[in-house]
DNA sequence: GTCTATATTTCGATAGAC
DNA sequence: GTCTATCGAAATATAGAC
């Protein structure tokens, strides 16, 4: 019981990631320094030095330990046995809308592409870490679906990128359009996703699909 | 005919940004210095000043001037009558494929998405100039085969982020995993494309989308 | 662990000769 | 228009006291 508070008095690391992500997000990964972190944090820039080896290291950090939580929340829908299966591919596509449009490890996708080039280390935990388990958990899921005959015998890795494609280019744009006056017009997110999701729902369960030309 | 030359001797403006293009693409805005890009041209750094105002400016025009060609090409698909409705909307995909996957403008999405936060004016430029007009071409040719009768009345916004989506992930995801060894296996483009193709074309002729929900 | 102060490097941009 | 040389600013990272 001497260390084990399941609620820490200050979760220093952590609130220092939540700070930097939001830095991150906001300015890009050149447009922050490690001095707007510090005072965005409320440290010193050198008592950044001291938390993390450097800036790479404190944004590699940001990058990996934020997708926790998003990966298992989708694991617990593909496992939800009460739904049925175009039910779950309705919650599954909600999640992911969630995940890339409000929290602040989806919202990275920006800055990820900004980095990658440079810090190849980058690109691969994004991948490995996020891209890669979100697109296996929703492929599996309508694997499921057509072995249970409730989906059509579709091509998984184009029913993928059709997924997914939507989804992350919209966040893109609307964090691109962020200062644009009529940026909730140009990409309104609730009509986009309502069509898409009966989009994708009308491909899975079309009959016609069937035909394995 | 003192100055009309067609086909002139030595294009140094197109030359210094088809080159800076290519190095903006490969190693990212911040990551690509004045040193660097007058390096690659094979001339001094001040003169690089000479030609353009500011690295911003050399940007921006890197931006602004590339996009001429691909839009004029879009909309000749559009006007062109020997196709039906169906096989213009398959030229139109695999001409933006081509811009997106193969073409130094297409493949600056990376780019951009890096620099539209800290620079405004390339998000304007680039939602202006390439992405809107993009969208309003395949928009308006969706648009002509419901007049005729070709397609079912379905969502066009919601079937331009269908459309556009993958393939605009599609580009950035093979950038961002550019020295991944299984790149071609993680995404391999010619599968990708054709799926995409064939679901959409399946959307628009499908007769149950017809009811106005 | 946090602070003040500073070292070191890199980069954008300019001056001025040719 | 191109060059050599350099300025000035900003950023990463470190030294060392407390």
């Amino acid at each position: 019981m001497t260390k084990s508070d399941p609620t820490p008095v200050s979760d220093r690391r952590g609130d220092i990631l939540a700070l930097a992500t939001e830095a991150f997000v906001t300015h890009g990964y050149a447009g922050t320094s490690m001095a707007d972190l510090a005072r965005v944090i409320g440290i010193q820039k050198a008592s950044l030095y001291h938390h993390f080896q450097s800036k790479q290291a404190l944004f590699v950090a940001c990058v990996t330990e934020g997708y926790e939580g998003t990966v298992r929340r989708l694991e617990a829908i593909r496992a939800d046995a009460s739904l049925s299966d175009p039910a779950r591919i309705r919650a599954a596509m909600e999640e992911v809308y969630r995940i890339n449009l409000t929290t602040p490890v989806g919202r990275m996708v920006t800055v990820i592409v900004e980095v990658a080039p440079t810090i190849p280390e980058v690109a691969q935990a994004f991948h490995g870490g996020f891209i890669a388990r979100h697109y296996a958990i929703v492929t599996g899921m309508i694997e499921d679906g057509i072995a249970r005959g409730s989906f059509a015998a579709i091509d998984t890795l184009g029913m993928q990128h059709l997924f997914f494609g939507p989804v992350i280019t919209l966040a893109l744009s609307r964090e691109m359009t962020a200062c644009f006056p009529d940026r909730d017009e140009l990409y309104p997110v609730d009509r986009i996703r309502e069509t898409h999701i009966d989009l994708i729902l009308r491909l899975l369960t079309d009959r016609r699909a069937s035909d394995g030309s």
